[in-house]
DNA sequence: TGTTTTTAGTTGATTTTTTCACAAACTTTT
DNA sequence: AAAAGTTTGTGAAAAAATCAACTAAAAACA
């Protein structure tokens, strides 16, 4: 395949890919075998010389006059987004929203899969399981852990207070990236990505659009 | 306050107006009165000019010299995004991560309250309560209890092939606001506004950018 | 086989967003 | 009261992202 691995990706394509990889699975797992840039574009609310653009910069990937070959598209993404090795990731914080990610099942439809989740010693989790067997560790064993599974991401669920400080003990175990849902601007090493959820951001910022609506 | 209500607010100061509010809100619980551009930049992860360009398109709601006043501007945002007055909210789909955020408490530190949720007959919900008592009704009586209540925003939580299905539903009983957590593009009118959690494709941009960062 | 139609890839324009850099305004210090 | 120091607000530039329009390649059809 004629791609351009040279080229810089831009941050606004790089945050479209998984997009873009979950509707190529779509389209295939409903059997529609080809797709052009403007049904691709509706389908995950972009414009399709946005597409195209995107496209454009992993090399030739279609055919003029035809469109984009799913399965070749699907398995191109898959590869690119590394979802043919399952990556095992941490959790760190088993509240409320740590307990629902847990029973979220992302290895269904992804090669993602929690292996392992911490919680403090004073919420007699530690010891016990999720509902699908996910252990749950103490936190003051997090390092031994993660190191013995050579487990890379976490994704972060504990108290705002806490989360600098927890942050700081998954870098020195050897953390990678962290997918953080409290809003709580983390410093890290440049060596290490970090990505943010922050649901009441999400919340108050439709509101505020709502409200111009009226 | 010299405010200019005249101007459009660009789309991605739109964005962080609920992050500086935040942050106002945790100085002025750390009892510090006043913030200059640079420390609200660190604090949210951008940077200073980006922060006084930000707040320039409301008025000049700084003093030079001397930086932003906390509770003033704690106050302002406040104003600006409603959250002087609560906010009522339904969620619908009592999955793994409706449950989740029916016990987020969001009303602890924000006016935004989960007050009903709605599920399909066939989980055994239905007629039940939450943790903190927000019932949980039928699907099926939901315009009913959505316009009694007078609720115009909504938290989908639905498996993502009846997401547009809902949305279509939520939309003929009044919401002009959906927060929605299935990855799937939602057709509505103008006049309603969609925000979408991707949490599938958050974790997997991050791996991503990992891959990249090695 | 030739003609028409479709659609990707790309160029260039436009829009949006970020960043630089500095005068003006205010604060603090002497 | 003057001098020194701080920090905003904002023009202007730069960077990033989007979008419109075109051409040339391939597909579909006659």
């Amino acid at each position: 395949m004629n791609t351009k691995k040279h080229v810089a990706i831009p941050r606004a394509t790089a945050k479209r890919l998984s997009l873009y990889y979950r509707i190529f699975k779509r389209f295939y797992a409903e059997k529609i075998e080809k797709a052009n840039s403007k049904q691709i574009a509706e389908a995950i609310g972009v414009d399709s010389a946005t597409v195209r653009r995107d496209f454009s910069y992993f090399g030739e990937l279609g055919r003029r006059g035809f469109g984009y070959d799913v399965q070749k598209l699907m398995n191109f993404f898959a590869e690119l987004l590394n979802d043919n090795a399952v990556t095992n990731v941490a959790l760190v914080g088993v509240g409320n929203m740590g307990r629902a990610l847990l029973d979220y099942r992302f290895h269904e439809r992804n090669k993602m899969k929690i292996v392992m989740a911490f919680d403090t010693d004073d919420h007699q989790l530690v010891g016990s399981q999720s509902k699908d067997g996910i252990p749950i560790y103490s936190i003051l064993q997090l390092e031994d852990h993660l190191k013995k599974e050579g487990v890379q991401t976490a994704i972060l669920t504990v108290p705002s207070v806490r989360a600098q400080e927890v942050a700081t003990t998954l870098v020195q175990a050897g953390i990678k990236g962290i997918l953080s849902f409290s809003p709580v601007n983390l410093t890290v090493p440049k060596d290490v990505v970090v990505q943010y959820v922050d649901l009441t951001s999400e919340l108050q910022t439709l509101l505020y659009f709502m409200k111009k609506e009226e």
